[in-house]
DNA sequence: GCCAACGTTGGC
DNA sequence: GCCAACGTTGGC
């Protein structure tokens, strides 16, 4: 989960030039959490460039998923967490991909790791760009209510991971439900 | 604030 | 490699 306190860090701009986009078909999506007391989705947008480094976790698996597979272009789910109610609220689109969060060997930062070596970096970040606001936001309570979302991680019972994949189909599932009058 | 579920640490 | 102790996550 980004956990970073705000949005203090520069955010280099992503360069024009993608190399590296994904083609819409092999575009990912994901689902990244974050405590709205902490960074909000409302924070998100009001960023510079409606921009941030994601960074802050501190979980092996979250960082792989960042690390090893996301690629700009993919798409994100926002989703708000320790909030009442928690739920999903906006999306995202990765526009770095993964580089060494600093944060990690800065020794006044919440999330420093004084096991971790600048020059054999163990935690990694990407950025996030800010895309939009769900007309409706969709509480947990809701997404259970939703069949085909059955399978989500986020939905499993002790789920605490805060960086995961979703499908296509969960993603687009979460989208169309958001809308006003469904 | 409670506490179940989970991940990490470290003694052995 | 086992596993108890501990710290964290996050719903409620």
């Amino acid at each position: 989960m980004k956990r970073g306190t705000n949005n203090q860090h520069k955010i280099k701009p992503s360069s024009s030039t993608k190399p590296s986009a994904a083609k819409s078909k092999d575009r990912k999506f994901w689902l990244m959490k974050t405590e709205p007391d902490v960074f909000s989705i409302d924070d998100l947008r009001n960023a510079p460039n409606q921009t941030t480094c994601w960074d802050g976790v501190r979980n092996y698996q979250a960082r792989n998923f960042m690390r090893d597979q996301m690629r700009l272009g993919d798409g994100v789910l926002i989703y708000h967490s320790n909030a009442n109610p928690s739920c999903v609220v906006g999306t995202a689109t990765i526009v770095r991909t993964s580089y060494p969060d600093h944060t990690a060997w800065d020794k006044y930062d919440p999330h420093h790791d004084p096991k971790c070596d600048p020059a054999n970096p163990r935690w990694f970040m990407v950025d996030i760009q800010y895309e939009s606001t769900l007309p409706q936001p969709l509480s947990l309570e809701m997404l259970r209510q939703i069949p085909s979302l059955k399978s989500m991680e986020l939905l499993r019972k002790g789920s605490r991971l805060s960086v995961q994949p979703v499908t296509k189909q969960q993603f687009d599932t979460i989208i169309h439900f958001a809308l006003p009058n469904t």
